[in-house]
DNA sequence: AATGAATGAGGCTTCATTCAT
DNA sequence: CATGAATGAAGCCTCATTCAT
């Protein structure tokens, strides 16, 4: 899952919790506003063990983001792929799994902070390409979920006038407005219109409302 | 134009430029990664002439965003409404003015940005509720273009099931997404998937296809 | 009064205008804390202007110290020992004299600033020469003072075990003392303990009370 | 001591070395006179390293502030309380000790820089009430000693005319005055004189006198 | 394996001063 | 004369990083 070697279990927790710690922070309030001060603080660890983990702060940078990929694999994708067949379950799946985690997350912190993986790439895209690279391969992979659904949908026959390429990358860029919309208001329901013009894309009639009956 | 005081031609001349170099600036590598040093020198001014058209850093990122966007509405959004009418028309119009305008800049800089209102927004909202209100500001006028659009489609009776609301909610969203993609893979096309989709959701048969016939 | 040409009388006045604005500042927040914008704000000048008619800052700060030790002399001591003759009215007079001026300057600003000529001269002695030795002459003059008084009452017997130069070196310091304790207490009324001392000192009974009552 | 955490001996020692210079520079040329970067270069320490102990460069004036007062009772007021009894003796003792640390000061360094308590707390009390409060509390106590002094004069029948409330705040004056005098003339002898109006005034005939013979 | 202590480079801001009209 | 505009130097502070134990 990394690059770095093997550690004894005690070590790998310590480098965990750094890592996670991280990317909590990072999420949260970006890349430079964290202090590798503020980080050793919350990680109760001190900062000289942070640097025997990571060889600097861009490479923590770079770990976080294939945490967070992989995160959202196995956290969303997977399961709902194995749970759901046919291409409008999984995506109304896909869509009400991640409302849920924000509006979670919004009761609990009152904010919301846009998409993790897609945040970090915009901020540090230019000075670290490493972070372009793997971010991309991350959002590459998201998209080949999508292209599954896109097929399934044209197989289906229900969508006309699209290729499945197309499909796959509008339904990506659909859930990056959405996470974009939902940092700047400060509010979940952005996922909502974002799933039902995805749902519409693939010719679906379902929709989702918000469980709260909130608009 | 701006809440500041107003100055002689010559002042404002050197004001306006430190503006545009900061929105120049910010826009590709972000508020963080540009010190006021550089933003000197790249003006060809001293440091302390920016401080007397500017209190702080931070208000620079405010008047920035400012610009940015009487600039989208000035240079995007009032003569395309004022040539165009019917919502199709608008819509793609304005969708082939941005990607014409991202790919003139692709080709000349090897790169693109994003969209430099949200990319402010996104990494001072959080520190800067100014911008962030500004931003908000910013892109309630641009939903209100798009509801202009989504209202002329619904009555046109093209889209069914969908609020003029919620569509011109939609339509910015996926304007983020294209955004966020074209900065992701530093390729103009996004824009063109953006466009498609969102003249699908209005009813629409029309599509954008790339004037130079790549992808 | 000053090393300076003369000017017409609307420069002239200009000049006063500079240097009683300096005084004022200077006093009430020190030279260092007092920059040369705000000087030139709160003059109603533009700042090159200042420059005109004073090399620099430092020469401002000289030219406020002669200023300082003329109105002293033409304030209080002139007046005051035109009026009064023999040592103990003198004295009182004098106390009662910046005693009233400090009640009233603590009524309608509500603080005390200290000595305005032993502040420049302690805060910039070390770095500016002529504001030590300026302010030495001015203290010369007014221990001249004192020595008149001294002497007046050595003369009519009431002290005893003093010479008049020590007792007018003495005189000066408890008025030196008088003024570091109203500034640090915010206070004018250690300007009577003060003037007590002094009038114990040449052997005279009368006191200086609070004409207010308070103590 | 202080209200910061403690430290480990080394630490400590870098943060005993860092207060102790600065308030070595302070008093010889004030606060506003002294850099960080100067202060950093003469402690041999990085400048980040004194952000590691003090917040910022006010506390720094704070903390230099208590020391200052904890040294005068810990290296004047303690020991000569204890070694003598009686009003003239320890006032004169107060004074001899004071006059004879001046005159070494001013033979070794051929200048002297007033009360450094006093000094602080007139340059800052305006704009930091730290400071102020802090240097209050400091003469309070050391007014307090004087009124030992003078309810031990007045106990004694020598001083009339005077409440011991007074007279501690008039000693208390005269020292400051003699502070200030030594400082713009920069020669310990003020002190002498002070010490001997302070004597009369608690009606004793004892006299100090330059134990060089000078003056 | 971990920590307390230290550092150099660089960030933002402000100052006294001068130029050009 | 007077002003608006501009500047170089310096000030305070923080950051990522490394040293020494």
């Amino acid at each position: 899952m990394s690059s770095s070697p093997t550690y004894t279990s005690k070590a790998a927790a310590t480098r965990t919790r750094i890592l996670e710690t991280a990317a909590f922070l990072f999420w949260r309030r970006s890349y430079h506003a964290v202090a590798m001060d503020e980080l050793a603080d919350k990680t109760q660890v001190n900062k000289a063990t942070i640097y025997r983990y990571f060889p600097d702060k861009a490479s923590l940078a770079l770990e976080v983001a294939k945490l967070n990929g992989s995160q959202v694999q196995s956290g969303v994708f997977d399961p709902i792929f194995e749970q759901y067949s046919g291409a409008e379950d999984r995506l109304a799946a896909v869509y009400r799994c991640m409302h849920t985690k924000l509006a979670t997350l919004h009761r609990e912190e009152g904010d919301l902070f846009g998409c993790p993986i897609a945040g970090l790439a915009l901020e540090l895209g230019r000075e670290m390409p490493g972070v372009r690279t793997e971010s991309a391969a991350i959002f590459d992979a998201i998209q080949a979920r999508f292209l599954d659904i896109a097929l399934d949908a044209i197989d289906s026959g229900k969508v006309t006038g699209w290729s499945a390429e197309a499909l796959s990358r509008t339904l990506l860029q659909i859930l990056h407005g959405a996470f974009v919309s939902t940092r700047l208001a400060a509010r979940p329901e952005p996922f909502l219109d974002a799933a039902n013009a995805s749902l519409t894309l693939i010719g679906s009639k379902q929709r989702l409302t918000s469980p709260s009956g909130e608009e």
